[in-house]
DNA sequence: CGGATTATTTTGATTAGTCAAAATAACTGT
DNA sequence: ACAGTTATTTTGACTAATCAAAATAATCCG
């Protein structure tokens, strides 16, 4: 059985390749998971000759067919317990993830289907992340941020990435939540803000790093 | 913060010892956690460096007020959990140990108090088990059991022991649950049978030791 | 009492995961 | 192209938890 961490490492590479394709070089991926690159390097090693990812020496590492079946695996009941946390137990979604970052390794695949079931089979989580399917395949589309998309159109924001609690309650109470619309009114990149404006004419500044951090799609 | 196995031994040695107020040997302690006797000793030193136990050499440990605290409240996220997967999930009682078993080190005190609250601060688990309180108030009702109990009075199963699932199964199939109500036919502790009337005066028997693990009490 | 049995502790190794810091390789820009 | 910077790997050490097996203490009985 694969052990916490190296459910962790397998889980973080796939969220930083883009969904397991792309070589993910060692010192993000250490950044990421809060290790010296030393111990990324020798936990590299030992999964590589696990067979759960290719280690490039240099370069980085990409997972294998194996090693993405596995952190897909991780991902769903991460996702899975934060909607639950969120729909069932009336959670703050500012506090799930951290939650979520233990459950998922102890939740059973049996447990899991229960809740999925439970839920009615989600496909977003509360933060509008894709929730892999018990067979692994990964909705991935591509969005615009708030950090990028056109400024003057009607958007709906249909993800919000970044877990930190911080930004979670700080998001909750300027209404930036899946499912709300707003268009972006400027956008300076030399001063790095954002001007929103709600659909009540209300507006809201923001810095372009936590923009990116906010997906949206064009208003039907 | 406790680590696994840390918790594992405080629940361990608090279930050993009637609420933790009695020494537990090292060799029952080792031989109900699955290792060897040495690994125990060694734990019970470092636990004792912190406070958690008293370690008596030679004779055994005894949980401290903060270690019997600890492990209390351990053994209230077990049963929650417990009660949890099969009040809400539906989950067969047979299978809800094993997974509480890892569950119980990955849910938060928060998270408990909502589930708690989702059950209706429920005081007993699936198997009739008592559920301390969040401040550890363990309800410790000493009872007799199928082994124990005087022949012929109708009897009430209180709780069940045991919580292996291939018992279970069994007592699941055999009607032996927690309400069921019963008395005992015969008791031949020579040939370690014990001999069972249901209520619809169908019997059934079973060994001693089995019979020891359900505990009943005296109908009303 | 004293030898045999049993329980416990000690000692020496092992594994997984980690850090610190030295060594090495790769890339960058003039 | 080469000196400097940056990224990665290597090496040596540490901690928590474990086992195997030797050493020691306690108990039981004839």
């Amino acid at each position: 059985m694969a052990t916490i961490a190296v459910e962790n490492y397998l889980k973080r590479i796939l969220l930083l390749s883009e969904g397991g394709e792309e070589v993910v070089p060692m010192g993000a991926l250490a950044a990421a998971l809060e290790v010296v690159p030393g111990t990324a390097t020798a936990m590299a090693k030992a999964l590589a000759g696990e067979g759960l990812l290719e280690h490039q020496p240099r370069i980085g590492v990409r997972l294998t067919a194996r090693g993405r079946r596995l952190a897909l695996n991780v991902l769903r009941k991460h996702r899975l317990v934060e909607t639950f946390l969120v729909e069932t137990l009336k959670m703050d979604w500012a506090e799930v993830h951290a939650e979520a970052e233990r459950l998922e390794h102890a939740v059973s695949d049996e447990v899991l289907d229960r809740i999925d079931a439970l839920l009615g089979h989600p496909r977003l989580d509360p933060h509008g992340d894709p929730i892999p399917s018990r067979h692994g395949r990964l909705d991935s589309q591509v969005y615009a941020t708030l950090a990028t998309c056109a400024t003057g159109r009607r958007l709906r924001i249909v993800r919000v990435t970044q877990q930190s609690a911080d930004f979670l309650r700080f998001a909750e109470e300027s209404g930036l939540r899946p499912g709300t619309e707003l268009r972006v009114d400027e956008r300076n990149l030399t001063s790095g803000l954002v001007i929103l404006r709600r659909n009540d004419d209300s507006t809201l500044a923001l810095g372009v790093a936590a923009a990116g951090s906010i997906l949206v799609e064009p208003r039907a």
